[in-house]
DNA sequence: ATAGTTGTAATCAAGATGGTTACAACTATA
DNA sequence: TATAGTTGTAACCATCTTGATTACAACTAT
């Protein structure tokens, strides 16, 4: 399918698809080859996770939890704060990121083929 | 400590302290009084966990994702995505909202403690 | 009564996001 | 090879979001 078709149907633009497109193709999943229209997988679907094009689209690049840079040194909460939550939220986005690495889109076909 | 001073340190302004406090309070987690200043809390340190902060200063409110609410109902896949995707999507944000859940206000203090 | 504080609406600037246009580079096909 | 159709990407613009700021009413302790 063309960019074009697909953006019609998602009723989108077809440079949000072909952004898109791109960084899954950046991300090894997809190859797509300009010129020609379509694009064809380069892995198995049962060796794509919910994760894997979550992290390839990246809506989020690095830390999922960020705050204050820069808290003043000069206030005792403010000094450690970093030492004393970092971790915790560290542990919640890998419980998340996890969760998502569960799932193939091999997965996702099968559930598709039974609502068909 | 009043809204001012906590700003100051924090450097950020007065506003944002009392907006950010305010919904604490809502959510009741702090009791703040106008007038005099400073804020109290309602509940022990023990019974306040990260995920009710989290969910008090509702950065996310409701779906931690959210697609295309309105997928086009003539393709077999956008006819069926939410079927298909929303219950996995639901179980990553569930990990992670169980992890904030498992920190508590008085374990934060506790580490704080031995760090200072 | 007064000085100091919170609550909140209103406004503004800045940054982020997605939409759109435009065009070069590429591919398959006749 | 020429051509029609497609992808890749830069550039620009409108819109939304976010936080900063001002302003002032309502409140509290002294």
């Amino acid at each position: 399918m063309t960019s074009d078709f697909i953006a019609s149907s998602v009723n989108v633009n077809p440079v949000v698809i072909r952004r898109t497109l791109s960084s899954l193709k950046a991300a090894g999943i997809i190859d797509v080859k300009a010129g020609c229209g379509g694009a064809t997988p380069v892995k198995e679907a049962d060796d794509i996770t919910l994760y894997d094009i979550y992290s390839a689209v990246d809506c989020v690049e690095g830390d999922l939890f960020n705050f204050h840079e820069n808290p003043n040194p000069e206030c005792p909460v403010g000094k450690n704060i970093h030492a004393v939550l970092d971790s915790h939220l560290a542990d919640a986005q890998t419980a998340l990121e996890n969760e998502l690495k569960s799932v193939t889109l091999a997965d996702l076909m099968n559930q598709l083929n039974i609502l068909m």
